[in-house]
DNA sequence: TCTGGGGTCCTGAGCCCA
DNA sequence: TCTGTGGGCTCAGGACCC
């Protein structure tokens, strides 16, 4: 069942507006990246726009007009092109979005202390201090709606209910420019007739192994017993999906949620199979991990190297460090040495990726110099490191690099 | 048809150690 | 001393989400 047909399903059912006890919203931007483009170019609206581009790029949003002749995020360009040739194709602007996501971001904010942002254009947020000033949960969720268009120019909905799960179904139902509530007694009639993929964790592979055990709806896997879950799909996931279908969600909204790892990996125009040039790419990644590394105040245990060949199998290798560090060049070095030890014979590559894990505080430094006798090195390397960056900020992103990532050609 | 980029979480194997 | 066991860690890969 699609998307579509999961709203339809929703919508056919009446659930009433008692929203007490509901406290937690789930806020999520309508078709966010071409709305936003929509903003800056009005005489597109009502047209199919699809954003995305690059030559093996995916379809990041579309408009509804787009929806409608069948395009849908992440499906490659190529065949959104042929599917719909008719539709207006613009290239994403992130810094934009970046943008109008503070701005959407600052209004939640002002409604509670107690955000979760998930993406750029989403977000959990429990109102249950924000009640005594402001009404109940679905007048929040209304003045959340209103104030967005007013200072945005772009729609949202709202999903209110008592569990974060319930009030993220709630909120892809109520697509597009919609608001939904379900009710704490309403829950599991809401549940139980959607298909067993509206439930989170549930992708294909999971749907497909759940259909093949005559699961098919949400219902079908709560009145399953647990044991026969987590046979099928692991302890863990069994247990959690049970746990879903019924409506139980213990997670709280938890505001400033830590990073766990931080990584760049990058498609080629073309499959290479240039040694050199993988090597080059490498660096470049390494040295942008490690930026936003030091940016965030980080330092990374973990170099992980990420090889996708031509034949779109990947691979991951990687390795944990003895002492944590944000330096471009160490991240360089562990990373070319795991790709040294995988011994391609000029295997075409079609993506290189790199990435650091195990982050922890930077302020954990001072044991790295104490404890590791090597450290001098290092610690020359990320203080020119440091030096680039704050040259970067003044005078912009392709002032300064390293000299192996310096192309004559302009 | 031909598949981005940024992430998280889980599983299972292998190893070390108490 | 040997064997078994269980926990913790590392590593690799799969699946999922937006």
């Amino acid at each position: 069942m699609s998307r579509s047909q999961i709203r339809r399903v929703a919508h056919q059912r009446d659930l009433g507006s008692d929203d007490g006890g509901c406290t937690i919203l789930h806020v999520d931007m309508d078709a966010f990246y071409a709305s936003v483009e929509l903003v800056t170019r009005p005489e597109l609206r009502g047209k199919p726009v699809i954003v995305g581009g690059g030559q093996r790029g995916v379809v990041l949003s579309g408009t509804y007009e787009a929806r409608a002749l069948g395009i849908h995020s992440a499906m490659p360009m190529s065949r959104a092109r042929r599917i719909a040739p008719q539709a207006i194709v613009i290239e994403p602007h992130h810094e934009r979005y970046a943008e109008v996501s503070a701005g959407i971001m600052a209004i939640f904010s002002s409604v509670t202390p107690i955000v979760e942002p998930l993406s750029l254009d989403e977000a959990f947020l429990n109102v249950s201090g924000a009640l005594r000033r402001l009404g109940s949960a679905t007048a929040i969720a209304e003045l959340i709606r209103a104030r967005v268009y007013d200072e945005q120019r772009i729609t949202c909905s709202v999903g209110v209910a008592s569990t974060k799960f319930v009030a993220k179904l709630a909120s892809t139902q109520a697509k597009p420019d919609g608001l939904l509530v379900v009710p704490i007694d309403k829950v599991t009639a809401f549940l139980h007739p959607l298909p067993v993929g509206a439930l989170w964790g549930v992708g294909e592979r999971t749907e497909e192994r759940l259909v093949s055990l005559g699961l098919r709806t949400v219902g079908d896997l709560a009145h399953t017993p647990v044991e026969t879950l987590t046979r099928a799909l692991g302890q863990a996931s069994g247990d959690r999906l049970h746990d879903l279908a019924w409506g139980r969600d213990e997670r709280g909204v938890v505001p400033d949620a830590v990073e766990k790892s931080i990584g760049n990996e990058e498609t080629f125009a073309r499959d290479i199979d240039d040694p050199e040039m993988i090597h080059r790419e490498i660096l470049r990644l390494a040295q942008k991990v490690a930026a936003r590394v030091r940016r965030q105040g980080h330092l990374g245990r973990t170099v992980v190297l990420k090889v996708r060949f031509a034949d779109f199998t990947t691979i991951t290798r990687s390795r944990t460090l003895e002492t944590p560090t944000d330096v471009g060049q160490v991240i360089y070095t562990t990373a070319v040495e795991l790709y040294a030890a995988l011994r391609l014979q000029r295997a075409r590559i079609r993506l290189v990726g790199v990435r650091l894990e195990g982050l922890l505080d930077a302020a954990t430094r001072v044991e790295q110099l104490i404890f590791d006798d090597s450290a001098a090195d290092p610690a020359d390397r990320r203080a020119a490191e440091v030096a680039a960056d704050r040259l970067r900020e003044r005078f912009g992103r392709d002032v300064v690099r390293p000299a192996r990532l310096w192309d004559p050609q302009p």
